[in-house]
DNA sequence: GTAAACCTTGGAGTATGCTCCAAGGTCCAG
DNA sequence: CTGGACCTTGGAGCATACTCCAAGGTTTAC
């Protein structure tokens, strides 16, 4: 498919897609008048941009991460060390969220406690 | 305290404290020098900026949220909502965050059981 | 054959979050 | 009273991730 129906189906726009091309995700096949050309494959590296970035990954590091997802059957050991190092980040990542998520959840009771209270005098 | 023992214990540079305050963190007094002098306070707020910013939030983000833990003592009903809203962003981030662990994990069993099968070979 | 709707490139511009000067004022020790 | 370690400002520069042109080629429909 060409850039503007791929872009409609990943639901960003097609100067994103360009330059998502630009920093090495996609196929990059050309049809003979110059048009690129995406496949379903393209639709999934789409997703897991999207994905990656909603967690807080740099364009980068979900490249690297996608292209082990693909290498990983050629070069095992050194995949395995990477998703393992990923997976302890996120891990991490989650850590710090509910860490923050605990400081809003206090001060949100700290807020109905007071309203209480004005409410009883 | 002045900005360089503040700037060392909360680990980050000067110009970045100088940065933050710009973007309207501390309390921003001076002495009649024009130096500028930081609290006890500054300090939570330095170690907020640090989580905030660790789960992926943006300064501008942070700040409002900053304001409302200070301000909720104020404004009860806008503080609550806020912090419900920020909470649920948060769910929504262990969320996403789980979903692709459990892609990473999945890539990283198929990494070893193929590896496991090449071995038997 | 021409208009609309596509596609191409390159380059400029924007927002965020710093980082690094340069030029100069302040403070304290010896 | 001078050197060194502080502090000030303004402005430039950089990386990331787009976003928006301008100028032009292609394809399709009438």
């Amino acid at each position: 498919m060409l850039i503007g129906e791929f872009a409609k189906r990943v639901g960003v726009s097609t100067d994103t897609i360009r330059f998502y091309g630009k920093v090495g995700f996609f196929s990059s096949s050309r049809s003979e008048n110059g048009y690129r050309h995406y496949t379903e494959k393209d639709i999934e590296t789409a997703d897991l941009i999207a994905s990656g970035k909603s967690i807080g990954f740099s364009l980068r590091e979900i490249l690297a991460f996608s292209q082990e997802m693909t290498d990983g059957v050629l070069d095992h050991a050194r995949a395995q060390e990477s998703l393992q190092s990923k997976i302890n980040l996120i891990d991490e990542r989650i850590a710090s969220l509910k860490r923050v998520r605990k400081l809003a959840q206090q001060q949100l009771d700290y807020c109905r406690a007071v309203e209480a209270q004005e409410l009883s005098v």
